[in-house]
DNA sequence: ATACATAAAAATGTCAAAATTTTTGGATTT
DNA sequence: AAATCCAAAAATTTTGACATTTTTATGTAT
């Protein structure tokens, strides 16, 4: 049987609470995950306290933890909460960043694009879920790693992951035209970026949000 | 001795950080506070991990905990973010909430205002502190609680309370005048928000904020 | 003197058991 | 049938001991 290293702990309940293989919404019991980690419940509650740092995991004293609730109007607050922080991280990195900045954005694009158009060709496996997912997270962090605020960029961090959680929680069939769409989304963000057009950079990011208002 | 139950250990802890009574950058060790809380070593690691959700107390692995570092670029960093969440919540709140938000608002800005005529007047303790920082954050609170996005006003939370740590710590002597200017800018603030002036109120915020830059 | 290796000390992390609190399910009453 | 109460079960929190890792202090070689 595998053992765990409790950092292995926190990134596999990480991906597990991302790609809603625990379902938003329920709870979360320190005992029955143990057997599962082969450690203590005092490991796992310690881990469960360092995921509520980032928002995917709730506690309350003397309830315990359970996986952060969803519903259309929490997934539409935290879009727009999204929106207002990717847009003012681009515009901060379109006014601020250099060229190593383009070069990083334009790698991070390189890699989605290539595992887009692969997905709309391809049936979706769990493991290609995973991939896409992080891929387009290191875009989007990309985009805004200019912005030279570390606060922003750390609460984008958490804001994304929790998206992520609300998103793939009510969105369990991605379309095939799903992936054509956001092709172009992405491709409209990295082109208004590169030309260091605000408003127009700020318009695609919300573009690319608009659906989950 | 006092004995301290675990919620009194965590707001303990909360305003000891706020109040730079926990220097900023300084290591926390679990075993030196032991003795003080009458508790185990333990249960102190679990408060800092619930308190560096905050984002008052920093975490890495086998390194412990760390009141979160100040610097003037941080303190700056936070406060345009703090800004960025302000406006944006004030904004939404104009546009969407009703009078008893106004009312809210209202009742917030006379406490405040309250204590802070008397800090012109009097000579500054630890409590009066403490009671003025409480009636600030409640003011800025009440300005955002219209904006109907959990998120954005839970963050708003966060980055108060670490706005709070780090220009405590910088700036020990707040002189008699300090409170005369701010007095004036909450006002204005109070004002523009009553008056459903968004461009005005944003404005507002920023003036209040932006001496910490 | 500086750098490096090593041993001792201190701090951090993990565990299993005990204490506390909440939840559950059935019996009793209104 | 609904609400209340109670006891048993389950879950959570706290503890103190032990294991591991990091830091500090010391001695040795370059």
């Amino acid at each position: 049987m595998k053992t765990y290293s409790t950092n292995e702990i926190y990134t596999d309940l990480y991906d597990q609470l991302i790609n809603a293989v625990i379902p938003a919404g329920s709870k979360i019991k320190p005992v029955e995950l143990q057997s599962k980690y082969g450690c203590s419940t005092n490991t796992i509650r310690d881990t469960l306290l360092r995921l509520s740092k980032i928002g995917l995991v709730t506690f309350q004293m003397q309830r315990g933890f359970r996986a952060r609730e969803t519903s259309p109007e929490k997934r539409a607050d935290i879009a727009k909460f999204r929106v207002l922080l990717e847009q003012e991280g681009a515009a901060l990195s379109i006014r601020k960043a250099g060229l190593d900045w383009e070069i990083r954005l334009n790698t991070a694009h390189h890699k989605l694009s290539h595992i887009e158009t692969l997905m709309t060709k391809q049936n979706l496996t769990d493991e290609h879920l995973l991939i896409w997912s992080s891929a387009e997270f290191e875009f989007h962090d990309a985009l805004i790693s200019g912005c030279e605020s570390d606060i922003l960029i750390e609460t984008y961090g958490h804001i994304y992951a929790q998206f992520r959680q609300q998103f793939v929680a009510q969105e369990r069939d991605f379309g095939a035209n799903y992936f054509e769409s956001i092709i172009h989304e992405h491709a409209a963000i990295l082109q208004a970026a590169l030309a260091r057009n605000e408003e127009t950079c700020k318009q695609a990011i919300y573009d690319h949000m608009k659906r989950n208002f």
